[in-house]
RNA sequence: GGGGAGAUUCCCAAGCGGCCAAAGGGAUCAGACUGUAAAUCUGACGGCGAUGCCUUCGGAGGUUCGAAUCCUCCUCUCCCCA
């Protein structure tokens, strides 16, 4: 019985566990469980997709099972070859050690650092013997990696596949044995990898793990999973006011996606705002406000939010100016627009500047600038704004000159 | 080892001697509209104080009045044969 609620609790914003019998088993050994979860030390920017695994590792920890976290450092050498990455460039190993403890810290904003434990890859696999890698590498066929779909979908396509990405795997497999995972999370995509783990215990005679596998986020483009790569992430050291924003700039569709992954919002509340969205009973704007507030709470607190909030409102709604603007001297005397526009880096090129000023764009102190080759007096106090979100106060520098 | 296909601007992808700063799509940026930095529509999208000039089509040479387009060599990728 106690198990059922157990496991109803760990089935929440879950796609698919593999397998859930297998789990049940787990769950009722009543001893803590070694929950799984690998992360690839390439970057030390993670955003809010990573996270969605790693607030399931925390619940986990909150029934008393420890979190295991690897650190991918020879996986990382490889590049995740799911999602078409190409190969990234090495990394030198101070950087692999910057951006694991970045990294960590910023997964212990969600996770409890005194039942967690951290490997890295390297404490094994630095020291295996060749003739040991074979081994491990015979375990497999060619066949039974090319059935990853990524690989597949490469080779048919012709696109280049090198031979180490075929590792990958067997090496996050491997991981599973070496630190007896019970439970390995992971998006859906990791499906494959994770499935192996399995295999790859039965074949080192430990009971395999079982895999929980999460629906994939939805980056701000609408499209794609969110990725580094793709650009199109709420990474979780962008200011409130930038994740603010980004999220209320996705689309409207994409509400639910974004609930039911990246907050901890109970079951019930999501129905509710699932239906009152369908029936439009609610304001999109208004829904997309309240997802924001609570993705933030994982990592802001109070004042922070209602600063982003406000912050939005004004500039974004009401298309005001913003309380603060950044204030900069500029020698007083004649400026030519455009480069005022690039020495206050509104613009990075002379083009772009026109460009802007061309879609009417550009206004000082709330008038629309219409001439390319407009002259400025700098005398006074004025305010720049290029778009819609950049705002700078220019001060007269009389000093100078 | 032999034969074939390919590398284009941030990404995908057309172009195959002058009309090419190079189609189209995506991303991005701006504008309009709006309840939203949603959606939709419009425009811009190599650099330059700019109806022109400069630098780009994997790299290095060459042919030509003229090369992303043709030739030679090189680098990388894919396919077929061995």
């Amino acid at each position: 019985m106690k198990n059922n609620n157990a496991l109803d609790e760990i089935k929440k914003g879950v796609t698919e566990i593999i397998s859930e019998e297998g789990l049940n088993k787990k769950l009722a050994l009543k001893r803590p469980l070694r929950v799984k979860y690998g992360i690839d030390p390439t970057t030390a920017n993670i955003h809010i997709g990573h996270m969605v695994p790693v607030k399931k590792m925390r619940q986990m920890q909150n029934m008393g099972h420890i979190g295991v976290v690897i650190i991918g450092d020879y996986t990382a050498q490889i590049g995740d070859p799911t999602g078409l990455d190409r190969s990234r460039p090495s990394l030198t190993k101070e950087q692999v050690i910057n951006n694991a403890a970045e990294y960590m810290s910023q997964l212990y904003t969600v996770l409890d650092k005194r039942k967690t434990e951290v490997h890295w890859q390297s404490e094994w696999f630095e020291k295996m013997e060749i003739a040991n890698l074979i081994k491990l590498l015979g375990k497999f066929t060619v066949a039974q990696i090319m059935t990853h779909e990524t690989f597949r979908m490469r080779y048919e396509k012709g696109q280049p596949l090198s031979i180490h990405e075929l590792l990958y795997p067997i090496f996050q497999a491997y991981d599973s044995v070496m630190v007896k995972a019970d439970i390995e999370l992971g998006a859906t995509e990791q499906k494959f990898n994770i499935l192996l783990g399995r295999e790859m215990q039965r074949k080192y005679s430990q009971e395999p793990q079982a895999a929980i596998l999460f629906p994939i986020l939805i980056g701000t483009d609408g499209i794609n999973k969110m990725s580094k790569s793709l650009n199109n992430y709420i990474a979780v050291y962008d200011s409130p006011k930038e994740k603010y924003g980004k999220i209320m700039s996705i689309r409207d569709d994409l509400i639910m996606n974004y609930f039911e992954l990246a907050t901890d919002i109970s079951v019930a509340k999501l129905d509710e705002i699932k239906s009152a969205l369908a029936n439009s009973k609610k304001n999109p704007m208004d829904v997309k406000k309240h997802l924001a507030r609570e993705i933030l709470k994982t990592f802001h607190d109070e004042k922070e939010i209602k600063e982003a909030e406000e912050y939005f409102m004004k500039v974004c709604s009401r298309r005001e100016r913003p309380e603060e603007t950044e204030e900069l001297q500029i020698n007083s005397g004649k400026i030519w627009i455009v480069k005022l526009l690039i020495d206050t880096k509104m613009a990075k090129t002379s083009g772009e500047a026109r460009r802007l000023i061309r879609g009417g764009g550009v206004c000082i102190d709330g008038n629309k600038v219409v001439d390319e080759t407009l002259d400025i007096q700098i005398k006074k106090e004025f305010l720049l704004k290029a778009g819609k979100r950049k705002f700078v106060k220019i001060k007269p520098n009389i000093l100078a000159r």
